[in-house]
DNA sequence: CGATCGATTGAGCCCTCTCAAGAGAGGTGG
DNA sequence: CCACCTCTCTTGAGAGGGCTCAATCGATCG
């Protein structure tokens, strides 16, 4: 089993204010699996045997509701813990994990988590501020779909996209992974067919390029104001 | 001061698997303090200077968007942690709580947590577990408002209130605080207006009994039968 | 007993969904 | 390398759920 190297995963939040000793010990654990496109990291329901850090590439994480309805709570980036479920007291995976391109995780044995805990509580207290996080975004989320119509909760989405994965190119910035309008629209809780129509709209006006599963922020400010901008006068 | 009782709170999650005496050390440091009805315990946005387990009563977590629009996160249960921004890496506290009762809360220092943590890990791993339920239970409800209809979150939504906060009553099950139409809105995502229509509904059908910021379920069955039911044939 | 706050109810509209086709892009196998 | 097939995206037409606007009523409180 090739060695895996502490300067990759030293930065990283999970393993922030950790001597190098302390992770050469952790990562020995271990193991580093490639994912490929399309690949599942594991799936909604199933035992959770690992828990992981995405080292490359790019996992959408989704559940399926009892109507067979799906919907995407969140992209992880490079650099995330994903299928945390023990650490959050389940014994089973929330959600499914998918690549959405070629991805490399590091992957221990969940087993492991109550003893590396114990040895080092600074995961917890890590993990902890990492949930936290989360929590706060899923109350944007909330708040947004409480609050906001389709166009601004759409332009809110991909700014964030944008801003968690963008890839500067010449017109813009173009969202890094894969991304069809079916899996916007399950992130923000409307139909393909509202999507679609919204970024044509888009696109006549030059916010934005798009294509097959590729999007392109040509005006990423125009997208602020869209996304920031009341139905009408609410504010008082 | 007086000494607060440690058989109030042995029992509660933040302090599962404490020993009295370790008990006891960390209650020395917690001050109880009672909110008045409508009192706040914190306003999101304020320093966070303090955070908090429920003794007794019932508070009610709302944050404000900036135009001005008031979202219900949750609703407290005795027992249950809040104000943990610390933990969570916030200095600030990101939403506003309020007593919808008169109520009873234990307050720490906010700058005991680091210390207290140190010394207890198991504050740390308890909370994440806590944290971690409270992202499950708002994932649901992302997914419950990208999938479902106003009725069948409203449904859920006293559903989750009567089981968290429920109190047998001769007819039915009392959600055990005022709760007005308006709150139930800004839990669901909708308006007032409509919370006012479906519960008027709901009241004929004999499914529920309501007054002013009072609610009774009747039929609690009929109401999941309501809060399942998919508009049309969805499930394959 | 007035004033304030919560609840009710009607009318009309609009944003978004549903239903329905069809076109384009990419991948695959012969 | 071409033909086919599948997956993604586009676009139109129509309907409807829930919102907005508006007015009134009832209850609680000082």
């Amino acid at each position: 089993m090739a060695t895996i190297d502490t300067s990759l995963v030293a930065k990283l939040p999970l393993f922030a204010g950790f001597a190098p000793a302390e992770l050469d010990a952790i990562l020995l654990e271990a193991r580093s699996i490639r994912i490929p496109k399309n690949g599942k990291v594991f799936e909604q329901g199933e035992d959770a045997h690992s828990f992981y850090v995405l080292l490359h590439g790019h996992v959408r994480a989704s559940k399926v509701t009892l109507a067979g309805e799906q919907v995407v709570v969140r992209y992880v980036s490079p650099g995330e813990t994903l299928g945390v479920a023990m650490a959050i007291g389940l014994s089973r995976y929330p959600a499914t994990a998918t690549a959405v391109d070629d991805s490399i995780v590091l992957a221990w044995p969940t087993a492991a988590w109550p003893r590396l805990v114990e040895r080092y509580p600074s995961l917890a207290t890590n993990t902890l501020r990492t949930v936290g996080s989360r929590l706060q975004e899923t109350h944007s989320r909330v708040i947004e779909m409480s609050t906001q119509q389709v166009e601004q909760r759409v332009a809110h989405a991909l700014l964030r996209l944008a801003k968690q994965s963008g890839r500067q190119v010449d017109n813009g910035v173009q969202i890094d992974f894969p991304i069809s309008r079916q899996d916007i629209a399950q992130m923000t809780g409307t139909t393909l067919h509202t999507i679609s129509r919204l970024l044509s709209g888009w696109e006549q006006r030059g916010l934005i390029e798009s294509g097959r599963q590729k999007i392109v922020l040509r005006e990423p400010h125009q997208l602020v104001v869209l996304a920031e901008q009341a139905p009408e006068g609410k504010a008082p």
